[in-house]
DNA sequence: CGTTAAGGTAACCTTTTAGTGACTACGTTA
DNA sequence: TAACGTAGTCACTAAAAGGTTACCTTAACG
């Protein structure tokens, strides 16, 4: 039975807001320009996406290309590494969509509220 | 590539710093009590260890059985639902025991020194 | 000469999470 | 009568995560 004794490893590389979205995004669109992140994620801030972005390609998921030039170009996209996450997200993303069906029949559709936290 | 957009609701049961921890003693060790989940897991306090289940037993990932007597007994256990997390669980492992692997090839053993936080 | 563009960084502030120590209930044992 | 044991809670503090604003760079455009 201690056959999950690593799943907190890839855990810490998928906490933290907004790496879900980034994510997502990058496995959408492909390749993408820091703008273009920014624009398609509304509600992040440019200190926030750098900081997520960062920790992701510390980890290799993601791979950052800057072009020499003024104004800056920068672009993200999943790297080679990174694409075997997939295998993770899908099961981590079945999984999730049945939950949310499970908790709506235990709580009712507004889940959300009935949370306890802190 | 919109199969993944649910992800991060299965994330968000998972994460919490103490639920990994008490997943792998419940996965491992069946039914335990407050105490004994204590024992296990050293650095935890009694607070923190009860938040945790609460939102587990919320998401009804364990289940909790209180017996009525003095001094108290109340005995945890990973749900029949909560057991269809082991997919999901396994998957999370194998991707991140070769996730430690790679970073350990890409900057060294002292992984954790040297991840760029904050 | 002033402005714009893109992709940031630095200092600072707020919110969320985590952790601490004291306290409670109540039947049993010393 | 006092202390023990278990499974908590409460009020409070500390630390981590997230967010805001101002500022930087440098070429090109008007």
């Amino acid at each position: 039975m201690k056959e999950y004794c690593k799943f907190e490893s890839a855990l810490d590389i998928l906490v933290g807001k907004w790496k879900p979205a980034i994510l997502l995004q990058l496995i959408s669109n492909g390749i993408m320009r820091f703008g273009e992140l920014q624009k398609a994620i509304p509600d992040i801030n440019k200190k926030m996406l750098t900081q997520q972005l960062r920790e992701l390609e510390h980890n290799n998921i993601v791979h950052r290309e800057v072009y020499n030039q003024i104004p800056p170009k920068v672009e993200y996209s999943i790297s080679e590494y990174g694409k075997g996450l997939s295998t993770v997200l899908k099961a981590l993303n079945d999984w999730g969509t049945a939950h949310m069906k499970h908790m709506d029949a235990l709580y009712g559709v507004d889940r959300s509220e009935s949370e306890p936290k802190g």
